[in-house]
DNA sequence: GTGCCTGCAAATGTTTTGCAAACCT
DNA sequence: AGGTTTGCAAAACATTTGCAGGCAC
């Protein structure tokens, strides 16, 4: 095991996610940061994102169009996406796990942890056509 | 509404995601084509991938980790990815489509298509370590 | 002091775009 | 003929990596 020093710019990547609450891809976390902390690079944004999703501390949403994006809420919850202007809100939907699991378990996988990602148009988009 | 043309091209590029069966990404369908069209580009491949994702003849997987891949198969399933191979394979698994989409219109967002993807390790990679 | 972490720049990898020629209808 | 589509090359993005110096412990 590795050992994992705390560092003013984790902190400041892990609250930029939690107070930006819309998902925020890594150029928007790292603008967030820079606002607080103007030296800081690209490659620590990406370096400490992963790092925190390694320690489950952050979620990757993985959406069908653009970067990946991350949550600072673990518990189990689902995502919409519009695919006109790419953002992204949670849905009030949980999997049902024991099927899931068990559908899992078929195929010999072990599985980790669910990600459900919709594809949608949003109120704002809908309306400007 | 754009004119869209039969070309040997985007025949070949459905073909190629039907027959590899495998969730191909676009690099892997490129070679496929390739076989039999050595003259086509990365390009085509492209820009056919996505008309035919348009078309919703084909399906875009999203995944936490590196390119997207793509899918013949488009009724409703679920897909497991490997973390350290990357490879994607199908879980029977459906989501609760009467919650799922009360849960969606509480957003105000129009449901599309819901993309399940799962973070886990497959058999051969378990056995690895 | 040790060795992980940062910031910069450069590399890598994926996907898109511009353009002239080729092709479908 | 006219407008799409192709293939090539280059551009545009997204993300990772190498390295010298800085910082946490």
């Amino acid at each position: 095991m590795i050992e994992r020093r705390q560092t003013i710019q984790r902190d400041l990547v892990y609250k930029a996610v939690e107070e930006l609450h819309n998902h925020p891809n890594a150029q928007e976390v790292y603008l967030k940061v820079k606002e607080t902390h103007p030296r800081i690079g690209m490659a620590t944004v990406y370096r400490n994102l992963n790092l925190l999703v390694e320690e489950e501390k952050l979620l990757k949403v993985p959406v069908s169009d653009g970067p990946d994006r991350f949550d600072a809420t673990i518990i189990e919850h689902c995502h919409i996406q519009c695919i006109k202007c790419k953002r992204v809100v949670d849905i009030d939907y949980t999997p049902n796990m024991v099927k899931l699991m068990n559908a899992c378990a078929k195929t010999g996988y072990t599985s980790i942890s669910p990600n459900l990602v919709i594809s949608g148009i949003c109120p704002e988009c809908q309306n400007k056509n």
